[in-house]
This record gives C-alpha cells, sequence and structure tokens, in this order.
DNA sequence: CTGAAAGCGCTAACAA
DNA sequence: TTGTTAGCGCTTTCAG
C-alpha cells in the first residue's frame, strides 16, 4: 500500500516480538509457537494488515504476477484470450497485468521491459506485426525469465508456444470457397514478418495447388500494419479491383482485417457479389449482412493452454528445457458470405 | 529485472565510487563534477543499466504506473476508453497496467488492492456492476490515492468523475424512436446498481413522458450481470414478448446487451419488425443486417480526459480538494434498424 | 521457539 | 563534490 500501511513492524511493536517472528507466524513457519501464531494472525487480522506486495518482490523476486502483451485488445481474438489466460491464472494464484503494444516494435519492447523489470514471474507475449528485433526478449529468456509465445510465436527463441492450426483453418477455408466455386480468390493477409501470414498464407497456396488453381501473387495483399489504419486496407483493396484479374472472392486473415475489408466491400456495394471469409473470432457474425463465414480459433484455450504452459515453468524446480508447441485446431462456421449467388 | 541484473553496485564497485554518487549522476544531480557524471553515464550504457522500478517503487513510493479497472476489455467502450487512457498516460511517462473484473465485485477489490499494493500511482476505474460496498475504494482515497471514476461513477466518494452524457444520449435515442412512430418501446438495461443504468433510464423516461406516452413497468428490464451472461438476456427476452404488452421497439442500454438482443431477435425471426437501437460503441453498426442505429459514446476522449485528470491529481503538489465531474456527449448515429416499415 | 542482523536496489540526509 | 549511513517492508540465516 501506499499510505501509512500497517507493517509487519507495527504488529511486532504492538505485541512485543521481534519482525521475524511475527514474519514467520504470518507465513505459517512450524517452528513457531500455536499460541504466538494466534496472537498475531488475530492482531494481523484485527489491523488489516496486508503485506507489501512490492517490498516482496524486491526480497523474493516473486511477484505472483503474469504479464501479458498483446498488439491490440480491441481485438476478439485477444480478448478471448485473454480471458482464457485470467481464467487459469487467478484459479492459480497469479494476478494478471496487460498491456498493449498497439502493433509497435518500441511500445511493445517497453512494455515487456517494464514487466520484466517489475518482477512478473513469466510472460506471455503475440508478437507485434512490426517486430523484428527479438534480441530484448532473448536476452530476458536466457535470464530465465519464463516466457511464453501464443498466436504470433518465433523460431528464434526456444520456449513453450501455443498456436492455432492457421495452416489448416486456411486451408480449409480457402478450399470451402473453392468449393463454392470461386476460382480468383484474393488473400489480405497480416504483416509478412508474422508466424501466422506465412502459416495462412501456405494453407491459403496449398488449397489453390490441391484444385490446380494458379497462384496469382496479384491477389496477395500484405497489411504491415495487420489492419490497425483503415487507409492501408482501402488502398490495398483498390488496388485490387483494379487490376486486371479482379477477385471473385476474398479471405482475411485478422479480425481487423476482416471488419475493415468488409466495411470496404460495403461502401462499393460489393458485399453480395464477392465471396468472403475471414479469420475472426467476432460473435456477431451471424448479424452481418450477409451473415459471415469464419474460420474461428479456439482463443480461449489458446490462452488457457499458454498459462498453464507458463505457470509450470514458473513453478518448475528446476530450469525447464524440453519445450513444445501446441497447435490447437480452428472452426470453419459456414455462413451466408462465402456461399456463391445466393441472394439474402 | 529479475535475475542477476546489473545494479548500482556494480557501477560502484567497477569505478571506484560510492553508490550514492552514481545514483546522483544517474539520476543527473547537479551536485557532481561532470567528469563523474560522464564516466558514470557511459559506463552504465555500456554495461545496459536499467534501474529497478521495484526498488523505486519501495523507497519512493511512485511508480509512474496508472491501474486501470475495467468490468471488460471484450467491449468496445471499454477497449476504445482504454486506447485514450493509454494515448495521453504514455506519452505524460505512464505505464498502463490492465485489470478486469469480470463484474464481479470481489475481484474487482482485489484487483484494485493489488494495484494499490503495487504502488500504482492513480487508479482509473468503471465500477463493475455487482459493487456495492465501496469501503475498500474509500479506504485508499482517504489514504491519498488519486482515483478517477469513468463512465459507471458513485456519488459516494468526492473526486474527478467522467462520463458520457447517458441521460441525454437516451432521451434522444427513445425519442428517435418515438419520432418513427414506435410506442411500445423496452428498455432492456444494466444492473439498478449502475449509475449509467439510473441516467438511462432516467433519459427513456422522459423522453416518452414529453410525448405523452405511458411509462409502463414491464417494458423495463435489468440484466444484473449486464449482458455478461447470455441466459439473462433471452429470459428477460422471453418474458417481454410473452407478456400481454409487447415491445415494438427495443432500446439497449449496453454493448453486450445489444448485441445479444440483436441475436436473439434474428433467432426469434423478430429483426425486422422490431425497431432498435442500443448504447454500443462498435465500428461495425454498419455491417449489420439490418444497419444498426446506436448511440455512441466518446469512449476515447473519456479515456483521455480521465487520464489527464488523474496525472493532474497525481503530480499536483498540494491534495486536491476541488473535483470537477465531466460530461461528454455521444452521438447518435441512424441506421435502418430504428426505421419503422423499411424493409431492406 | 525467538531475536538480531543482514540484505534485496535504491535514494537522501548528514558528514566530510 | 563525494562518501557514509539509514531505511523503504520483508525474509532468512545465524545465534541463542
Amino acid at each position: 500500500m501506499k499510505f501509512d500501511t500497517v507493517t509487519i513492524k507495527d504488529i511486532a511493536k504492538a505485541l512485543n516480538f521481534s519482525t521475524s517472528t511475527v514474519s514467520r507466524a504470518l507465513r505459517g513457519s512450524y517452528e513457531i509457537s500455536a499460541e504466538t501464531k494466534k496472537l498475531v494472525l488475530e492482531y494481523a487480522e484485527k489491523i488489516n494488515y496486508r503485506p507489501n506486495p512490492i517490498a516482496l518482490s524486491l526480497k523474493e523476486r516473486r511477484s505472483q504476477v503474469i504479464g501479458v502483451v498483446v498488439c491490440e485488445i480491441a481485438n476478439n481474438f485477444f480478448s478471448q484470450a485473454i480471458n482464457g489466460i485470467e481464467s487459469i491464472a487467478y484459479n492459480r494464484g497469479y494476478h494478471v497485468i496487460i498491456t498493449q503494444s498497439h502493433e509497435s516494435a518500441e511500445r511493445e519492447k517497453v512494455n515487456v521491459e517494464h514487466h520484466a523489470s517489475r518482477s512478473v514471474d513469466g510472460l506471455l507475449i503475440s508478437l507485434s506485426c512490426e517486430t523484428t528485433d527479438l534480441t530484448f526478449l532473448k536476452d530476458l529468456h536466457e535470464k530465465g525469465l519464463p516466457i511464453v509465445f501464443f498466436d504470433r510465436i518465433t523460431d528464434e527463441i526456444d520456449t513453450h508456444k501455443v498456436t492455432a492450426n492457421n495452416y489448416m483453418g486456411s486451408f480449409h477455408a480457402t478450399e470451402h470457397l473453392i468449393f463454392q466455386g470461386f476460382k480468383k480468390i484474393a488473400h489480405i493477409t497480416t504483416s509478412p514478418s508474422l508466424s501466422i501470414t506465412n502459416e495462412r498464407l501456405k494453407g491459403y497456396a496449398d488449397a489453390l495447388a490441391k484444385h490446380d488453381i494458379p497462384y496469382n501473387k496479384s491477389l496477395i495483399k500484405y497489411c504491415n500494419h495487420s489492419g490497425m489504419i483503415r487507409q492501408e486496407i482501402d488502398e490495398l483493396m483498390d488496388e485490387l479491383f483494379k487490376q486486371k484479374t479482379k477477385p471473385d472472392a476474398i479471405f482475411a486473415a485478422g479480425d481487423r482485417i476482416t471488419t475493415l475489408c468488409l466495411g470496404y466491400l460495403k461502401r462499393m456495394k460489393q458485399k453480395k457479389e464477392v465471396g468472403f471469409t475471414g479469420f475472426t473470432n467476432t460473435k456477431v457474425g451471424e448479424l452481418f449482412d450477409p451473415p459471415l463465414t469464419v474460420v474461428k480459433q479456439p482463443a480461449f484455450e489458446i490462452g488457457q493452454t499458454a498459462t498453464e504452459l507458463l505457470i509450470q515453468m514458473i513453478e518448475s524446480k528446476r530450469p525447464v528445457t524440453e519445450f513444445t508447441t501446441k497447435i490447437l485446431e480452428t472452426e470453419l462456421i459456414i455462413r451466408e458470405s462465402s456461399l456463391k449467388g445466393v441472394e439474402v
């Protein structure tokens, strides 16, 4: 607490014990007489004593805090993942504090280092799309800070990772569009620097290949800001619809991108003509016009799994050296936006 | 940092100074020779020294951290408000850490006290709908912790408050429905314990009164969980449509409630018949079927304003005793969902 | 079973 | 200008 809070010292003084005795009584140390323990506990209760976690962190280098860094909480995937994180963490006695990078590499670094310097016990991170230099994370990792990557992961650091099966999610979504008869499927995706981008691109490409549809580079558009900036999407879409091979369907690779693309199509009155599906965890896909076909990620479970792995690392007696990468399956929810020739 | 980090002591040892000299040099104290300062600064840079904020907090009782407590980040209003908060805070050199109460009074208390005990410099809070006992906040406030309430505020604590003009927002929305010819306007709202609930209810009631429409209690439904639980909404809606006075329009008072009500109407195939408007900051209202009429709150600005006031309190030399309550105007965005007799 | 004392990293009052 | 010392709240050897 910040202001004139009761400390262990106050208890000691009032009860005429030493601070160490009080400390021991409070932590339920066995080497203390039942009577003293009772006395201390009761008095502490009475004056509403609360241990100071800052002092504890300084001493113990433990905080019972898990730091989370995501690009943006105003994103259905991440807010759901965070709920998964909290659901596990709180049950295991950890606090969760959340920070946003806003897709800025610099902000991400600042957040991570701030977490570390405030002694979080572990870090859960999904990388920003601007991030290229991972040394700040490597350093922390080498110093022994438990880190689990989720969603946007990296090969450069050897630790636990949890992500959706982006490859298969993308493959199925693309194949679904192909089954519907679409032939010129554009893929609007996130920054090429991200793991998810490549996984999804590969799924898309493999689905095309399987069905002998030529892979047309001009139908692939990267958003370097992953949908943070509307103008970027508008420009990409403009290009897309101005070039000679115009798409007959769009497959968007992210929550924000999906919404922005839809907005664009709506404004251009193309919503009904162009087949559409996207990676998004929105809960209101069925309320859209037309109802939205989506690739839904198990966001909550991803958050949970990442947190379980992290806590496992944190609480492990000896350094963990065996790491897993968990891949959770996505779900393709088919609604009208991807059905060919259906008028609502 | 957590593990074998360089401390001021290391620098002192290496350079053969005392720790205090190093400390002073680092903080740019004037009472230090230019040469020493240069030496220290350079060495610190070289070995990548980072001050330990935990130690600082313990000592200084300052942390350059602002704690935020909201019920839920998976809510357009709150995620936008948080972006407003961060936009100001980071420019002023504060870190922002976010926690969620999930509308649980207990969790809220835990989060608040955790923030306080980790020495946040100030607190930004929007109350959970379950909260009735505010003593934990009063205590902290009396001890001098700067607190600013936003959105869901309270009369019980005298401090700065920032909220939308819920009364007028609600009044205009209701009047708009009346202008459209709706006569049996149901109001689905949040928990009666919340400030916003009453403000919105009053706006609704006054709009009815102004147009001589009887206020019918059976058309008012409270969600005690503010839309966290779908079943609650479904039951309310069932009741609403089973009673003798069935609503011809619905006015929903929150982001989650809005979506859940819409989902219900959709499933009941009532979407086109029943007029609809709701408080929500969704960015995709126009993509809905039908496009959604909304009361939009200046969430970003609310976050910004609250943060400015908070930092002002934090940095004020003497205790602030004059408090303001800022009320920011909402915006009614009219789309088809509230237009009578329009078929899309 | 309990107390004294040191120390986590840092700052600041006091001395020199 | 610099060093010494105490102390923020707590835990933990080491003695008793």
